[in-house]
DNA sequence: TTGAAAGCGCTAACAG
DNA sequence: CTGTTAGCGCTTTCAA
């Protein structure tokens, strides 16, 4: 069956009828006969006939493919973000191709170049950390190719987006820790150009604000989102004058390397300091003490990406919707009442 | 550049030469003056032309797909596998299209359909947890289409596969355990049709042997991978007449389940139970007390997983290897001495 | 040294 | 109701 796929060539050699007519009768096209539309139906299904995609893309110039670009294939983060854009587009028909970025700009500047020779028809794409020029991008927009972001995005371009509502969810955790009698509370943010690390920034000074707890920048520090650099991070924290009570982190990765360097200065979670973090990470709940965090939909994230990608393709460049996904806060034990 | 993609067409309209003349051309045939060759490189290269995969794909009948079947995609097992296979599809210009059975046999089969479909070029695949027959792969045997197996094969079928020692590596923690003090080894396993389930399984046994313990049937069980059974596996283990000082998981999900279980029995680890995972998760070295465990190779899985399959599209179904990586025991705080 | 034509599998406009 | 033809982009004989 390699090089044995039916084509409607050999069905139309078998039946001596034209090539036309099998295709007509594939479809149920009114003009063919009731009796000769069933017997090529039947013969196709025996012959186990599926159309030859490439024939089908090269007719229509559509090769039915996605490129989804993310910053890391392994974390959890995006790998369920992944299955939510493949669930989806496999509804429709498409087939997604994956390419890490490894949090690399150029990687990703050469995965877009990339994709565009194998002719995807559109990107849904997760920018690197390192991304805050958007040339690449921009050249998509001016061809008018399909583009999508999610999560971390480039505000400037007006494409649709799905983004987690990470002012509310910052400023939830605020108040929890407050609420929880936690009063010298930090940030470990992301870099600056990021849409989510300044989302949740601002979240975080109005959660204070709100609480009526005064700014501390002590309290504030950033990471490139490496685990190294957000322990760095965390140490730098735990070596302040003013020790903090309450840590939370920009995501995942970031309050679990907290955690480890928490716990190797000694200090006892939420004893000593209250950590919340920014995930859904199943592992949230077996370690020790489970981790409070604000649990993230990235199977919705994924599924609504993949649909604003549709809705793009369908409705041409003019359509620019983002999507908020509203978070919660998911109480365990590392932010217990002190 | 959506529809706007140059044709050799287009370059000789531009050029005023026949299209067969660009065609040679780009590929410096010795046939072509060089000026003109140079001349044709220039514009094609100044016109940003690349080559319409499709077109290729149709006249060479081959599309460079490789269909690659997991039981899950968010597992970081799974994704750092796919990782590794996709850095050697790109290499040979190939890209992979991911599809995830969910541990589900139909949805596997449903792939492989879909897949050939497509019209990819074979398929690299990690068995579903239910997989115990295999009409859909021998179907891609005898029609010649290429396949190999990581991690879960399908024995009876002669295919390339790369698995993990699992004997050896079932036999190293036994032995571990024993340098250790413990001595009521129990096992959790996976389903036994499963070649992993059955190569730890005998290594389990055998390490039993080699330590002079005799084999309790109490403290072997069985699970069906998911963390749900895996937890009332634990549960069995822990209510048993005998209660183990040990344990050790088929997997790393099994594990967290397991380390799950027992603290929630109050039990401390490792004083009361030792535990031992197969992961190489990161998260071992976070959950508390951290998880020894087997590390797993996996992204090496990955890359040799693909480069045997393109040895077996270069030398045909005659290429039989089977890659069999080694593991490493990575010593933490749950195996401790007792 | 270059061009014309056929063919990969399929659809659709145009003829009968 | 069915067949012929052209064309999607490319390579490859075969002609010139």
């Amino acid at each position: 069956m390699s090089r044995k796929h039916i084509s409607l060539k050999d069905l139309a050699n078998e039946l001596r009828v034209s090539i036309s007519t099998i295709s007509r009768a594939l479809k149920n096209h009114p003009d063919i006969s009731a009796e000769l539309t069933a017997k090529i139906q039947n013969l196709a299904k025996e012959r186990n006939y599926t159309p030859n995609p490439l024939a089908m893309g090269l007719l229509k110039q559509q090769t039915k493919m996605i490129g989804v670009i993310v910053p890391d294939i392994v974390t959890h983060f995006y790998s369920s973000i992944i299955s939510g854009i493949e669930e989806v587009a496999k509804q429709h028909g498409y087939f997604i191709v994956i390419a890490s970025s490894n949090e690399l700009i150029e990687k990703e500047i050469e995965s877009v170049e990339n994709f565009l020779k194998s002719r995807v028809e559109g990107f849904i794409v997760c920018v690197s950390r390192e991304t805050s020029h958007f040339e690449h991008f921009e050249k998509l927009i001016q061809n008018e190719i399909p583009l999508v972001f999610f999560d971390r995005i480039c505000e400037p371009l007006k494409v649709p987006s799905v983004i987690a509502d990470g002012v509310d969810a910052a400023k939830k955790i605020v108040h929890h820790f407050y609420e929880n009698g936690y009063k010298k509370i930090a940030y470990i943010s992301g870099p600056e150009h990021l849409n989510i690390s300044k989302n949740r920034k601002d979240g975080y000074l109005q959660g204070l604000e709100e609480c009526g707890l005064k700014f501390d920048p002590q309290l504030l520090t950033e990471c490139n989102l490496s685990a190294e650099d957000a322990a760095r991070a965390t140490q730098q924290l735990l070596n302040n004058t003013k020790l903090p009570d309450a840590i939370f982190g920009l995501n995942d990765t970031i309050a679990f390397a907290a955690m480890k360097e928490i716990k190797k200065h000694g200090l006892r979670i939420p004893d000593d300091i209250a950590l919340v973090g920014f995930t859904d990470e199943f592992h949230s709940t077996i370690v020790e003490p489970t981790l409070t965090s604000i649990s993230h939909p990235t199977l919705e994230m994924g599924k609504e990406a993949a649909n604003l990608f549709f809705q793009l393709i369908k409705k041409g460049s003019n359509f620019k919707q983002q999507i908020v996904l509203k978070t919660e806060l998911v109480v365990r034990e590392s932010s217990k009442k002190r």
